[in-house]
DNA sequence: TCTGGGGTCCTAGGACCC
DNA sequence: TCTGGGGTCCTAGGACCC
């Protein structure tokens, strides 16, 4: 260990991100997929992800699917599988976890993994044991991964977005200046838009021209997070790894843009209950219970207003939140302003035990619309999402939008979960996954 | 990039209390 | 009754991420 080494690493950290990850995974599924323009999203009718091949046409995210096909007519356009996704997500990680037991499951495609202090376990640099989890990664799941390696979280994350796809970048203590040079702002984690904007405001365009100045400027002008990164940035690591498994989330929401804009009032309101349907179904199906809900309106010129409050109790039923839900629209709503979103937040979540009714609560009634809730939610899982479904959203119906007609889709995802497909598509050894039963 | 959906975290300012 | 200063809690909204 030469004492350069040591100063050029006084700490490790590798982050890998997985180049068109949705995409990359149905063409390691499919071989006939491979080298061929493919974007996943079809069910949602936009790009959601696209490959190489696809992207070399063009194509991009988050474009119009008719408008990714006549930029690239011989597209192929597959819907979404988050579960399939998931699953090699999972294998991504415990193949970092072979190599070092510190990784941080960032998202579904991107993970940091601590290396500090392997060099002596595996008698090789940091560049080497890097390369080789690349190499490891991209042979065992069938895609390429883009690697960097640096000394904080935000500066190994600027390495692997620098050369992709497959792609390896180490950048060491005295090589960070260099690095940053030219580096524009925009490629820190953490400066969206509006952060940029305000440092060019300041005469700041590239990282460098960040971290050269005083702390005292990035903590003013950014707040915390300025200062956060001000110091990740110079190689001085505050973001910790985070390898708790994580905890259950804490909001769980429902968003829905509709065109053309309205100012129907009863529309609207129908637009917002078919969210709270949605939400509850997917917050009874994670066995959990809401203690507050958020109701958000977005106007026709993207100013949102919205209000939030807590229940008296908390609850799993769609019922129970209905009057609820409906008093906040009532407040929220404006007559004579054209509404082209609505949103519905869950907020405060907890495991569903077994309600423990108050005195002064009729603990029958509660049963029975916990009842209802579950015969609702099997009935909809045999016909479709929202086949059942409050009378207060019928009128979507009046202006053309068809409430149960995704029974096709849960019979599909029934089939494959039970069925071949599934199996199919596990089998391929490339996985190593294993079915439980 | 004229804007889809699901999340997280931070902060300014109001309410409330001593 | 008016007034000051300071702490805490809450929340709407902004900014950002994948």
């Amino acid at each position: 260990m030469s004492p350069v080494s040591l100063h050029s690493f006084p700490r490790a950290l590798l982050h890998i991100d997985c180049d068109a990850f949705f995409t990359s995974v149905e063409q390691a599924l499919n071989p006939e997929l491979k080298g061929r323009p493919v974007v996943v999203g079809k069910e949602r009718g936009i790009v959601a992800c696209a490959s190489y091949e696809a992207k070399a046409w063009g194509v991009r995210r988050p474009m119009a699917l008719h408008e990714a096909k006549k930029i690239c007519p011989t597209l192929v356009c597959m819907p979404s599988d988050y579960e399939t996704y998931s699953l090699v997500s999972k294998r991504l990680y415990s193949i970092l976890r072979t190599f070092t037991p510190d990784v941080e499951e960032y998202s579904i495609d991107e993970a940091f993994a601590e290396l500090s202090g392997l060099r002596r376990v595996y008698h090789a640099s940091y560049e080497e044991i890097a390369l080789k989890i690349k190499q490891t990664v991209e042979e065992e799941l069938g895609l390429t991964v883009s690697v960097g390696l640096s000394l904080s979280k935000s500066l190994a994350k600027i390495c692997s977005k620098q050369k992709k796809p497959a792609g390896f970048t180490a950048v060491r203590g005295f090589e960070i200046d260099a690095f940053l040079k030219d580096m524009p702002t925009e490629r820190v984690c953490g400066f969206g838009p509006n952060t940029v904007a305000l440092l060019a405001k300041h005469g700041v365009r590239t990282v460098l021209e960040y971290i050269q100045r005083p702390e005292a400027f990035a903590r003013k002008l950014l707040g915390k997070i300025g200062s956060e990164l001000w110091h990740e940035l110079k190689g001085d690591a505050v973001y910790p790894l985070l390898t708790a498994p994580k905890e259950g989330q804490a909001t769980l929401s429902k968003t829905k843009t509709f065109t053309p804009s309205s100012d129907d009032k009863d529309f609207v309101r129908a637009q917002l209950l078919r969210n709270m349907e949605s939400a509850f179904i997917k917050l009874r199906r994670h066995s959990l219970r809401v203690k507050g809900i958020g109701v958000y309106l977005t106007a026709h010129d993207f100013s949102t207003r919205g209000l939030y409050a807590d229940l008296t109790r908390p609850t799993a039923s769609t019922m129970d939140a209905t009057a609820f839900v409906t008093a906040l629209f009532e407040r929220v709503f404006e007559a004579k302003t054209r509404y082209r979103r609505t949103s519905l937040v869950l907020a405060d979540l907890e495991a569903d035990r077994e309600a423990q009714p108050d005195l002064f609560e009729d603990a029958c009634r509660i049963r029975a619309t916990r009842e209802i809730s579950k015969a609702v939610d099997q009935a909809n899982a045999l016909y479709g999402k929202h086949a059942v479904h409050l009378a207060a959203t019928d009128c979507l119906r009046r202006f053309g939008q068809h409430l149960g007609d995704r029974g096709d889709v849960a019979q599909r995802k029934l089939a494959a979960l039970k069925g071949e497909n599934f199996r199919q598509r596990i089998r391929i050894p490339v996985w190593n996954l294993r079915l439980k039963d």
